[in-house]
RNA sequence: GUGGUUGUAGCUCAGUUGGUUAGAGCGUCGGAUUGUGGUUCCGAAGGUCGCCGGUUCGAGACCGGUCUUCCACCCCA
């Protein structure tokens, strides 16, 4: 019995018209990336789950995709262990390997296997997919893809100053104009958790801090005071609440809030360098907007944080990244600090789709299709569509004598600008008729001057 | 992981309080039209009504389960 074909939720096949348009996200975003100095690298799909599980907190862990292992996987579990029904335990005894949760974990562990053949700095991009056991939503799969653009072995703010740039270049580049790129400062965040007493409480109330334009002041609160943060820390970071006025304005405020906390003035003089050195240099379309609400990103994050949201489309971010001092530590090399942005293709695809800003240049069909007329004809169009292919000028031949409405169908449906006929009377004059599909005008035409007009761009 | 929502032709969707043979538009295929596509006209094909079970004389419709879709939370690109 035949079944009915499918795809797991959260994944997706991409046509052709599709591929072409991720193709060309794909390549502004790589041609920067280059153009900023960074270098491909690609790692496995899956990796060991000891290198993932952990690193992105309890709710990572949980939307980390494990593989079951090879074999008889239940023969080595001990009864005891089975009947308690623990799935964290048992799960670490049936799987040993898991996809790929992001790009950066994986980058870490490439540098401390390879540190003797890096020289440091060391800058990479990488663009590959990555996968969450996530419940999908709009913007959000299973299957994703997501391009990273990292440097590490160096502490130099002004590599937080080239993100920015990096940011701004490629948007721009992709016809997205104000995209807002948001900042803030892990250590500013932990200055503020330092002045109000709730050092412990850091995580809570970062993610809590986070939702503000969500779920609004009263929410806020609401919900820090369900995790155990004073009623008097509230009223300390009150001011936060309506964080309002210039970016330098911002900075004066914030310094005067942490100047008790030696690790939250370091994080606004950061700050404070990153959106002067912008200001200086300027950017073409972007905004950078200093957030002290940003929290989000992954926990080990150390200094900047940055967030990228599209302009008037409901979407998610469409890129993130920030500093983390000692990812590589972990995998036993100390003192690497790194730096890095990630832009998340599929949702950049929808907005781009969204706000309709692909170019019609990205379709990639043929120039030009060659109506059959029988096999004398095809020949003789076989013999151009060689000469042609050489000038490196997409054509085809219609592959049936069919109908001649048909063929004509197919090149109209394809958005071939062009057909090419060819028959006996072509033939013997030794010519080809060259007909524009989007004016129907057509006229006779030799080789050379065939091969001149496909080659003329749009 | 929690709560809700959706599923009928390739696509977008109708389908009355449960009642004969489940419809439309678009698309596809054929013809009008054997060297001219888009427009028009005519005709045809295409459905286990997501899947499994239950209630009923009778289920596309009601009930339970399951999968899927989308949404909110959680979290995130």
């Amino acid at each position: 019995m035949a079944q009915k074909p499918g795809i797991p939720k959260g994944t997706r096949d991409f046509s052709p018209g599709e591929v072409a348009k991720r193709n060309y996200i794909i390549s502004v975003i790589r041609t920067n990336f280059e153009l900023f100095g960074f270098r491909p690298i690609e790692t496995p799909s899956f990796e060991n789950s000891s290198t993932l599980m952990g690193k992105y907190g309890e709710e990572g862990d949980r939307l980390i995709f494990k593989i079951l292992n090879s074999g008889d996987f239940l023969k080595k579990v001990e009864d005891s262990l089975y009947e308690q029904k623990d799935s964290m335990q048992l799960t670490g005894k049936i799987s040993e390997k898991a996809l790929r949760y992001d790009l950066t974990v994986p980058f870490a562990r490439y540098v401390v296997q390879h540190q003797n053949e890096i020289d440091f700095p060391f800058k990479r991009y990488q663009i590959q997919p990555v996968w969450r056991a996530d419940r999908p939503q709009k913007g959000r799969f299973r299957e994703f893809y997501q391009c990273d653009a990292d440097v590490v072995g160096s502490q130099s703010l002004w590599q937080e100053v080239e993100f920015v740039q990096l940011y701004d270049t490629v948007f721009t580049a992709l016809g997205l104009q104000g995209v807002t790129i948001k900042m803030n400062n892990r250590k500013v965040l932990s200055g503020i958790a330092e002045v109000i007493g709730e050092k412990d409480k850091l995580i809570d109330f970062t993610v809590a801090l986070d939702k503000l334009d969500k779920i609004g002041e009263d929410g806020v609160k609401k919900e820090m005071l369900e995790k155990g943060i004073s009623q008097s820390a509230l009223t300390k970071v009150q001011p936060l609440f309506r964080f309002e006025g210039t970016t330098g304005e911002k900075l004066d405020r914030l310094a005067e809030l942490l100047d008790t906390s030696e690790e939250g003035s370091k994080g606004v003089e950061e700050l404070r360098f990153i959106c002067n050195t912008i200001e200086e240099t300027g950017l073409q379309t972007a905004v950078l907007d200093l957030d002290v609400t940003l929290a989000r990103g992954l926990n080990y994050y150390t200094g900047a944080i940055f967030e990228v949201s599209a302009p008037g489309v409901a979407m998610g971010s469409i890129g993130g990244g920030g500093r983390y001092d000692d990812l590589t530590g972990i995998f036993g090399l100390k003192g690497i600090s790194g730096v890095g942005i990630s832009f998340g293709l599929d949702r950049i695809y929808l907005v781009l789709e969204e706000l309709g800003l692909f170019p019609e240049t990205v379709t990639s069909s043929s120039r030009a299709l060659f109506i059959n007329f029988g096999e004398a004809e095809a020949l003789y169009s076989v013999r151009a569509l060689q000469v042609l292919r050489k000038e490196g000028i997409k054509a085809e031949l219609y592959p049936d004598n069919a109908k001649m409405k048909k063929q004509m169908q197919y090149a109209d449906k394809r958005g071939i600008p062009f057909t090419v006929l060819v028959g006996e009377e072509e033939m013997s004059k030794g010519h080809y008729t060259l007909k524009n599909m989007q004016t129907g005008e057509q006229k006779a035409v030799s080789l050379a001057e065939l091969t001149a007009t496909l080659a003329e761009q749009i």
